[in-house]
DNA sequence: CCCTGATAGATAGAATGCTAAGCATTCTAG
DNA sequence: CTAGAATGCTTAGCATTCTATCTATCAGGG
């Protein structure tokens, strides 16, 4: 098969939502995220605060900028969730002695044991949304998600070095 | 293979963002709503609009519920984003005179001229995202969202009726 | 040393989308 | 008929996350 011919498909196609990679994925995203929010909130825990600590239960530590591409998230969001987690007593911010420019962040005890409430539900919201549907293929759409942010944003920094001569910061993924 | 044993996932494995389907809907959205406004900004339509825009090329007339539901938004969010549409003269709002609650919505002739132009752009940013991907993976991934968005829907409309004895709008997607 | 540019974090302001609650209109059970 | 429920849209207020910009600090070449 051709690419011109077979794998393109008409323009019309794309205009089915359900057609869509943009709008099925926003609607899983926020069908996850509402379900998983609905459990962890028993224990005061937002879906946002939620992806920082999931990320720290791996590694304590990292500088904001670190958090920041490991989760996700921009900056400026990763500082107004830290601003609140801080306040609600889940994490520390830890100047570095080497460089005053950086803070570290820790978790504080409460939210180290929050780990073992917190872990089995996301597992429980996985179980809910992959009832009937072949493991095999769930693991086909996580590598093809991967795969796709990626081509998307290296395609987006391409379009960036090349109208602005922009570099982006070494080693972000950041999507 | 047993359901115990082979196909539930140690709870250890959902720790790992890349594993999560939260994370990867989340990022794989981002990517590709951006990569698409970059390119629809040009014509003044950003991406909460183009929302609308491809389900009302489709359709024209449908009232602001029907309207909702399609796109997958909530209704106080449609409300705003007609309001920018009327402004920036998209769209017309147009009182039924059957029911003087509902209000059909057309497109202007300037949004119905903007779907030439538009929408060879999503048909470009998804031969950007599906580069180097089996399309019968794409087709995988397509059929897993919707299922797996279904399958978290009917848990919370579960939920909820059993919690508050609410009934959903009948017919309400709107994840 | 001391400028210059890069890096880390914080701030300001705007856009987006949500929940909850409020009206007006229509339907429906008695 | 008519009181109460349901429906359709709107408003109010809030949370989240982004872009753009600012300040402080560090590193390296002259």
């Amino acid at each position: 098969m051709t690419a011109k011919t077979k794998d393109v498909l008409p323009i019309q196609f794309y205009a089915d939502p359900m057609n869509s990679i943009g709008y099925l994925t926003r609607i899983t995203f926020r069908t996850f995220s509402r379900n998983l929010e609905r459990r962890t909130l028993v224990h005061g825990v937002t879906a946002g605060q939620w992806r920082f600590l999931r990320v720290l239960w791996i590694e304590e530590g990292l500088t904001q900028r670190e958090l920041s591409n490991r989760v996700g998230m921009r900056e400026p969001t990763t500082v107004t969730a830290l601003n609140g987690m801080e306040k609600s007593g889940l994490v520390r911010r830890v100047p570095s002695k080497n460089d005053r420019r950086k803070v570290h962040i820790y978790l504080t005890p409460r939210a180290r044991k929050l780990k073992d409430r917190l872990m089995p539900m996301v597992a429980e919201v996985n179980v809910v949304a992959a009832k009937g549907i072949d493991p095999n293929d769930i693991a086909v759409l996580r590598r093809v998600l991967l795969k796709m942010s990626e081509n998307l944003t290296t395609e987006e920094q391409a379009y960036l070095s090349a109208h602005t001569g922009a570099k982006l910061p070494v080693g972000s993924f950041v999507p």
